[in-house]
DNA sequence: GCCTCCCATGCGAAGAGCCT
DNA sequence: AGGCTCTTCGCATGGGAGGC
């Protein structure tokens, strides 16, 4: 993982997985005021803790206004700020005195407050604080996983079917270059890479050193559903296109009529949101869980939504042994029924 | 080795709005 | 209305980096 000072994308995939937050909660222990129903901090106490000054906070808050608001900052004022004096009151709190007579307060959430040790350069502490961040981190995936992401991708519920339907499309894919198409063996291999190269702009060969995959890795059983479901289409249409020509000319095709087809498909402009949906998943994801870069597209990544975190590594993810375990029963009462 | 420039830091004033 | 205490921001300071 890089610098986290300057990598918005990994202080926001960080702050985005939730089972890491509440791993570091517990392991930093730093108790604030529970309000809402999360710990908040007053910036005296975050600058207590970071042991800088209160401004250097504020100049945080001001340069980094937005990412620090997303992940929890906020400044409370009217109804809400009352309430937050009333509960001071009532708390007891001696080491906060937040006046009464004050018109708003800024108030940092745990995610906020780990958003800005994230920031702090100038803070020993929270340097220190980051590198048991990012040790959680890794292992909170570790242990979610069983210590390897190669198949993370299949954690995800929508694997499966994706996974089973491809096949499927891929069967009537080669099936249509085997009877329509005039060239050797190599036509599979070459056709499948274009499909690659069009939608994530690497071949197989490439993808499976990117990826350190071994010879007796399946390429798609590594792939996220999204991936796989656009693989599909582009399968299952071009075929149908094959076939079409070949029903027209009356005769197999050639290659240099096949390139031409296949480069006609892949200009649709149908394909151009699926396309960027699909590599901003890969190449996000990739980085996030697999601590993989496709440089090829670099430009594509962003933070994990934490809905992700959740599918891969929450509690719904499960093992692809399970998931198969599950279909199985699923097809067995399907059986009985008929 | 000195000078200059830049930036982080911290002081303090202005602005805001709730409390009594 | 005046007091109070917060946020925000301008500005001075000082230290470090880099150029000559």
């Amino acid at each position: 993982m890089k610098d986290l000072t300057n990598s918005t994308v990994s202080r926001q995939n960080i702050l985005n997985n939730n089972y890491a937050i509440e791993e570091i909660q517990n392991a930093v222990g730093i108790e604030g005021i529970v309000f809402e129903n999360q710990f908040r901090f007053l910036k005296n106490q975050i600058a207590a803790f970071f042991e800088i000054d209160e401004r250097t906070v504020e100049r945080y808050l001001e340069i980094h206004e937005k990412e620090l608001k997303v992940n929890g900052y906020e400044v409370l004022k009217g109804k809400r700020l009352k309430e937050f004096k009333l509960l001071i009151k009532d708390l007891e709190v001696t080491d906060i005195n937040v006046a009464q007579s004050t018109a708003n307060l800024g108030l940092f959430n745990f995610r906020a407050f780990l958003n800005l040790g994230m920031l702090l350069t100038e803070s020993e502490k929270a340097k220190t604080l980051r590198g048991v961040v990012l040790d959680i981190v890794l292992d909170t995936i570790n242990k979610r996983t069983g210590g390897s992401t190669k198949y993370i991708n299949q954690r995800d519920g929508d694997f499966i079917l994706s996974y089973y339907k491809e096949e499927s499309y891929r069967k009537e894919f080669t099936d249509a270059l085997c009877n329509y198409i005039a060239m050797g063996n190599a036509k599979y291999a070459i056709y499948t890479n274009k499909i690659y190269q069009s939608i994530f702009k690497e071949h197989a060969v490439e993808y499976r050193q990117i990826l350190k995959l071994s010879e007796k890795d399946k390429v798609r059983e590594t792939m996220y559903s999204e991936v796989l479901d656009l693989i599909s289409s582009y399968e299952f249409g071009l075929a149908k296109l094959i076939e079409e020509r070949y029903n027209k000319l009356g005769r197999k095709l050639t290659s240099l009529e096949i390139d031409n087809l296949f480069s006609a498909f892949e200009q649709l402009p149908l394909w151009v949101p699926l396309i960027e949906k699909a590599r901003r998943k890969m190449a996000s994801r990739d980085l996030a869980f697999r601590d993989v870069l496709h440089q090829q597209l670099e430009g594509y990544i962003g933070a994990v939504p934490a809905e992700d975190f959740e599918r891969f590594i929450g509690e719904k993810s499960k093992e692809l042994a399970e998931r198969l375990e599950e279909a199985k029963d699923v097809f067995k009462r399907l059986k009985k029924r008929e």
